[in-house]
Formats: structure tokens, sequence, C-alpha cells
DNA sequence: AAAAAAT
């Protein structure tokens, strides 16, 4: 066990971590800060909540020279949420030490940006495209720049940011240290290492620290016209404390988080469409707990630090099986326990199977709840308040009434249940209907009824009639997928 | 095929 006390820190960062209440340093910690302050390039291959953000932060924050009004370290994020959480975690680090971070990213205000930046902040936390907008109105200068972080490169990979990120790169100086965090590392990331770090440490998390163990996986066979009564009654009988439902799209998130209020939960949607402002207002309602049921697309699925979710549903299955990794990384955080349930259809059975090769763990087949067992559910909150209640025994303003009922109906055991029912929120049935998305292997539609879209066809033969007049020779075969 | 990210 490594103590932050035996890393070398200087006191003003020893007594923000102290103030924060870290005392022993996580696994990567203790591995990154060391290499981190020698100065070398670093590949740190963990996920959020195994404490990465310190083992860069800390390095980082203590390299930085405070009297030089330059910006001497750069962080660069793939979602506007997880700079602005990275920022606050370094602001945290690095107050003490009067080391100035600035996050810099989309949807807010560009001229209080701009205002900010030439306070001289030391470390700037952003995602790509602002940056760059920055660099190119040249309020932004990286020529001083020392330390540069690449944080979930695997994602900002994937959401194809690498073009901007060589941009941002070529006006950084070559000598530079240069860390890179990722949860996976997939071939065109070892690349991107090679090409921009020079002879990188590799630290690793134990597989057996990586794998959160605590998260137990099912999944639901569900079609998708089920899908929203399986998951109203899943959350009825798990009644989770906080948790994350993940739609495909945004529309489906829309459309599920209206349909979950309707039937009574306090849920919310959060989509790349919402204004910064909304998204982050839901954000902070959820870490508030003043919202269940955080609905969401793969905007909330990467890095956010949430503690206290429970349970995540899938209720559509991921895309990619990485995004299956993240998204269930948002629960079971910190030690504590979780639960994922991903919703299959059907034909999606083979997807699933590609799912567990990825993250080399079998999904324990769960059944859809029945609404009996929905009731059930809900009947044991109602007893768990009632217990709760007793205990406490602040129920002496009620005895009065509950003497005056007893005396009128003789028979007690009437009187609690009627109380239970009174009490407990029934499973709903109110119909909802969400819009089905096109599904993902398209199998040919065997249903040609006459049903009035005339377009139907046509969509499962991309391309028929619009390559006809300029068609490339190698798209030939494009009428069919592989 | 969708979502994320600059306006």
């Amino acid at each position: 066990m490594t103590k932050f006390a035996d890393l070398n820190l200087s006191p003003a960062i020893i007594k923000a971590v102290n103030r924060l209440g870290f005392e022993e340093a996580t696994p990567i910690q203790a591995k990154a800060i060391p290499l981190g302050l020698e100065g070398k390039d670093l590949i740190g291959q963990a996920q959020t909540g195994t404490g990465k953000t310190a083992a860069f932060g800390i390095p980082l924050i203590e390299k930085i020279d405070v009297k030089s009004p330059h910006v001497q370290g750069i962080i660069i994020a793939p979602t506007r949420e997880l700079a602005i959480q990275v920022s606050e975690e370094l602001y945290k680090i690095g107050t003490e030490a009067r080391v100035k971070v600035l996050a810099v990213y989309g949807g807010s205000d560009i001229q209080r940006q701009i205002r900010a930046l030439k306070k001289g902040p030391h470390i700037i936390v952003g995602t790509p495209g602002r940056i760059l907008d920055h660099i190119n109105r040249r309020t932004l200068k990286l020529g001083n720049v020392e330390t540069l972080v690449l944080d979930e490169a695997d994602e900002m990979l994937n959401m194809g940011f690498i073009d901007d990120i060589e941009s941002i790169l070529e006006t950084v100086p070559e000598e530079r240290q240069t860390l890179l965090f990722s949860a996976t590392m997939p071939t065109p990331i070892r690349r991107i290492a090679e090409r921009f770090m020079k002879s990188p440490e590799v630290v690793r998390v134990e597989a057996k620290e990586m794998t959160v163990p605590l998260i137990e996986q099912f999944f639901v066979k569900v079609p998708e016209r089920e899908k929203f009564d399986v998951l109203a009654r899943l959350i009825d009988v798990h009644s989770p404390e906080l948790a994350i439902v993940f739609g495909r799209t945004k529309r489906r998130v829309d459309e599920l988080a209206n349909a979950l209020t309707m039937r009574g939960y306090i849920a919310e949607g959060i989509h790349g469409d919402l204004t910064q402002a909304k998204r982050m207002s839901v954000l902070k309602k959820f870490k508030e707990g003043k919202v269940d049921v955080l609905v969401a697309t793969d905007v909330a699925a990467r890095g956010l630090d949430i503690s206290g979710v429970t349970h995540v549903y899938n209720y559509d299955i991921p895309q990619d099986p990485e995004s299956y990794v993240h998204r269930i990384g948002r629960t079971g955080r910190a030690g504590k326990e979780g639960m994922a349930v991903t919703f299959v259809s059907p034909r999606e059975m083979g997807y699933l199977r590609i799912v567990e090769q990825t993250t080399k763990k079998r999904m324990q087949p769960m059944r859809p709840p029945t609404w009996d067992e929905a009731l059930e559910g809900q009947q044991r909150i109602t007893m768990e308040k009632l217990e709760e209640a007793i205990k406490e025994g602040s129920v002496d303003e009620y005895r009065q009434v509950a003497n005056e009922l007893l005396a009128e109906h003789v028979d007690a055991v009437t009187v609690i249940a009627a109380a239970l029912k009174v009490l407990t929120k029934e499973p709903d049935k109110t119909p909802v209907h969400i819009t089905e998305e096109r599904p993902l292997p398209q199998k040919r539609d065997h249903y040609q009824g006459g049903g009035g879209d005339r377009n139907r066809n046509r969509r499962g033969k991309p391309g028929q009639q619009s390559y006809k007049g300029n068609r490339k020779p190698q798209r030939r075969t494009s009428g069919r997928r592989p």
C-alpha cells in the first residue's frame, strides 16, 4: 500500500489531497505518479473510478510554475461533462498550490471563456472542437505546454476526433510529456502512442482490478414492444436508489424519459441535443438524488463519475461491445455493488454473445418479472418505509386517528392492508409507445403487406436508385451488406 | 447506423 505522504509530493499538494480525504494511493496512482513526476511519457490503461484523474493530475500540478502566466498543461477529453468533471477535480488538487485550471468546451459562452483565458490559467481541460476553435482564434496558445494528457483516448478515437487531436498536437511543442489514458488498448491507440509519444511506460491496473467484479451482469430476452413494461417492472422489483437507463438514440431517450415520468417515476433524459445548461442541470439533479432514473444516450456512458448508481439498464443493447463496458462501469463504483441488465430482442441474441466475448464474461439470463412480482417489490418498499417509521417511533401524532380507525373497523388487518394499499405504488399499465428504431442486422423484410408506406421496401436496398447515374465500379456490391 | 464534438 502506498500512502500519498510517501510519494514525495510538495506540502501544498499533500494538504489538498488530505483535505479531499485521500490517504492511500490507488494502484494506478501509486504506479503513475512517480513516473509522471520523472517526466516520463505514460500510457495508463484504466477506467474511471480507479482514480486516474489524480494519477495524471498530481504530477501535472506539481510541475506547474504558478508564476508563469502561460498555459503549461492541456487535457483533452471526449465529452463536455467529462471535461467539466476533470477540471473540477484538478481545481481541488491544485487550489492550495494556486494553480489555475480552466475548462473549455462547446455549448458555453465563448466570450466568457476568452476573458477567462486572458487571466492566465496554467491548465486547460477541454473538448477537441472548442480547443481548436480557441487555437484558431489565437485566444489559446499552447507554445509553452509541457504536459499533454489524452483522457479516454479510445473514446476520442471512436468518435472520430483523431484529426482534431492531431491539429491540436501540431501547436504543442514536441519536447513535452505526453500521458495517454484509455480503458481499452485497441491497435489504433497503440499506433497513436507510437507516433506521438516517446518510449512510453505502460501502467496497467491488473486484470483483477479491471473487470469490475462487483457488477452483476444479466440479460433479459424480450421482444421490442414489451421492453418498456419489462423495464418498469424491473425498476419496481429492484427499487434502485439511482438508475441509468441507456437508449440507442436521442429520440428514444426522450420518449423513454417521458414514458417513465407518465408512469410516476422521477426520470429525466440526457443527450447531446440538449443545451449544455440543460445537460448540466439534469446531471446535477441526478447527482443530488432529485432524479431517480437518468435516461441517457452514450453521452453519459463514458467517464462520468456519479457515485451511488446501483443499477444500469441497457434498454437497447449497445452498438459496439466497448460501449457496453463503459455503460456498465457507471455502476459498482468505489467498491460498491452494482447490477447491470441488458435487454436483448430475440434477433439480437447472437450479438449478445459477441459482447460477451469482448468482456470475457457471461451475462446471466434473467426472466422478465411478472406484474405480480413488480407489485411485490413495491409492497416491500412500503413495508420497509413502515418499519423505518416504527423504528423511528415518531408516530405519536397519528395514534389518535389510528385508534379511531380501529374502533370503527374491529379488524386491524383490514385497516393495515388498506393503509399499505394506499401507500403502495402499484405497477402501472398505462399504455406507452416507444418508437422502434431500425434494428441492427438488416434482415430482409418478409412483410410485404400493402401498408401504404411505399418507401418501405426501398429502405432495405440503399443506393439502388441514386447510384444509377454516377455509380462507381467498386460500389457494385453496395446493395447488400457483407 | 448512432452518438459525440465548433457554430
